[in-house]
DNA sequence: CCGACACTTCGGCCACCGCCGTACGATACG
DNA sequence: CGTATCGTACGGCGGTGGCCGAAGTGTCGG
C-alpha cells in the first residue's frame, strides 16, 4: 500500500542482510579503518565482490570511506551506525553449539573477544561488563533512575585524569548491550574516555587483528586498585 | 571466512529487509496485536504472502503470535524487538520530497502521526518530544549525567498518581530516538506509565487505525497545567 | 618508464525470494 | 448443516542480488 518509510527501512536493513556485508560491519566494529583488501581476506570473498559491497554500504550511509593512493579505507560512518550494528548483533540469537567454530585458532579468537574487546570506541566483553558493574557497586554509576553517572562518578573521572570534554550532542553515558555477555556496559562519552585512557595508560593493548584486547600486567594492578576488578578471573 | 555471528546478524536483518515485512513491523509499532488480514489490507499484498511473512517473523523472534479461533494475532515479541525496529527506522534516511505521498488522505495521516503517536508503549511524535523537553526544562528529567529522572521527577510521578511499579529488568527510563522528530523522547517504565496514564485519564485517545493519537480538550488543559505544554502549538 | 599492486568495471551464471492463483482446512454464524 | 470468512500449503513465475573471472584504471616503487 505504498508506505515510503517501509521502503527506506527495508533498504537500510538489506545492507546488513547479507552474511558478507554483515561480517564486514562486525569487523569494522573495532572502530578502525580497514582497507578493501583486508576485508576481502577477512570475509573470504573476492576483491570485486568486496568492492561492490563497500559501494553499497557507503551509499547507504553506514560506512565512510577515505581514499589514500591506491587504498580504499572504510570505517563505520559514525557512532549511530555502530550502535545500529551492535544492537542488531546483540539481538541476534546466540550461536548454537552445532555452528560453533571447531578449529583451535578460531576458538581461541572467540574466547579472546569474549574476554575483552572494544565496541566501536568503548570497552566491551567480560572486561567491559565487569567495569560497568564495579562502577555501579561503588556508587559511581547508577541505573536506579536511568543509566547515569553519580556525583561520585564525576569526581572519580576527574580524580583519575580521565577527561570528559568533547561533549557535543553526544550523551555523557549510554548503556550498550554487550552481545557476548547479554548485559549492559558503559558507552557514550564516558565509556569512550575510559577506553581511550585504558589504552593510553597501557592497561590494555590491542591484540590480534581486530577488536580483541589483552589486559597487561600493569593493567591488572590498575583495574584492581581502581575498581576492585580481578582481571585474572575474567578467564 | 565462516563467521557464524555474521550469518546470524544477516538472518535477523533480512527479516526487515523486505518492504512488506518492514511495513508490517512499522504498523505493529503501535504496540497492539493485528490480525493477518488487517496486515494484508494494510500492506496491500495477498493473504498467502502475509502468512509466509508472519511465519518468518515469528520464527525469527521478532513477532509473537496468539491464535484465537480463525484469527492469527501477531504483535512485536517484546520491547527489545520494538527498539530494534525503532532504531532502524530512526536511522533510515528521511523520505525525500519526491517520494512523499500525494493524496490528501495520506498527507493527513502522516501529519497526524508526526503530531502524536505511540511508539510501542510510550508517547512519541511532537507530543512525545515536547513532553520530554518540558520535563527536562522543569528539572524532572536530566541528560546531564545520562538520561535519568531526578528526585523531583520521581516525586512528580508519585504526586500525579502515575504508578512506576512493574520494574523487572526493564530500565526506569530510557531514551528513544524519535523517527519523525529526530530527537530523543522518554521511554522505559516511566515512559510507558505516562502513556498509559494519559490514555486512561483521557488526555489522549487513539485516532485512526494505527499508532496515531489525538489530544482531547481535557488533555490540552492537563498538559498545560502539568508541564506547561501548549498542545495547540503542536500543529 | 615499467612492473607490481590495489581496486573497479563488466558480463554472465546461479540461487534465492517475494508474489500470486488455486486449492484446502478450520472456525464462526445463521 | 450449509455458507461465508480467515488463514495455510503448494506450484510456479519473474526479478533481484551475490559471486566470480577477465579485463581495465590508477598509484606506488624502483
Amino acid at each position: 500500500m505504498h508506505v515510503p518509510e517501509a521502503t527506506r527501512l527495508a533498504t537500510l536493513a538489506s545492507l546488513l542482510a547479507d552474511p558478507t556485508r554483515a561480517g564486514m560491519c562486525l569487523a569494522l566494529l573495532d572502530g578502525r579503518a580497514w582497507t578493501a583488501g583486508e576485508l576481502a581476506r577477512h570475509t573470504g570473498v573476492g576483491a570485486p565482490t568486496v568492492s561492490e559491497h563497500l559501494t553499497r554500504l557507503v551509499e547507504g550511509g553506514l560506512l565512510a570511506q577515505e581514499r589514500q593512493g591506491r587504498h580504499r579505507y572504510v570505517r563505520l560512518a559514525d557512532e549511530t551506525a555502530a550502535q545500529l550494528v551492535e544492537s542488531l548483533a546483540a539481538h541476534a540469537a546466540p550461536v548454537p553449539d552445532g555452528e560453533r567454530p571447531r578449529t583451535l585458532r578460531a576458538v581461541r579468537a572467540g574466547q579472546a573477544l569474549a574476554r575483552a574487546r572494544t565496541c566501536y570506541d568503548h570497552l566491551a566483553g567480560r572486561l567491559g561488563c565487569a567495569v560497568t558493574e564495579a562502577m555501579i557497586r561503588r556508587g559511581l554509576l547508577t541505573r536506579e533512575t536511568g543509566f547515569a553517572l553519580t556525583d561520585a562518578g564525576l569526581a572519580w573521572f576527574a580524580e583519575h585524569g580521565v577527561g570528559l570534554e568533547q561533549r557535543g550532542r553526544r550523551p555523557l553515558v549510554r548503556a550498550c548491550l554487550d552481545w557476548t555477555e547479554r548485559r549492559q556496559h558503559l558507552a557514550g562519552v564516558a565509556g569512550a574516555a575510559l577506553c581511550r585512557h585504558a589504552l593510553a595508560a597501557g592497561w590494555c593493548v590491542r591484540s590480534g587483528s581486530g577488536r580483541a584486547l589483552r589486559v597487561t600486567e600493569q593493567g591488572e594492578t590498575a583495574w584492581r586498585e581502581l575498581l576492585g576488578i580481578d582481571a585474572e578471573a575474567l578467564g
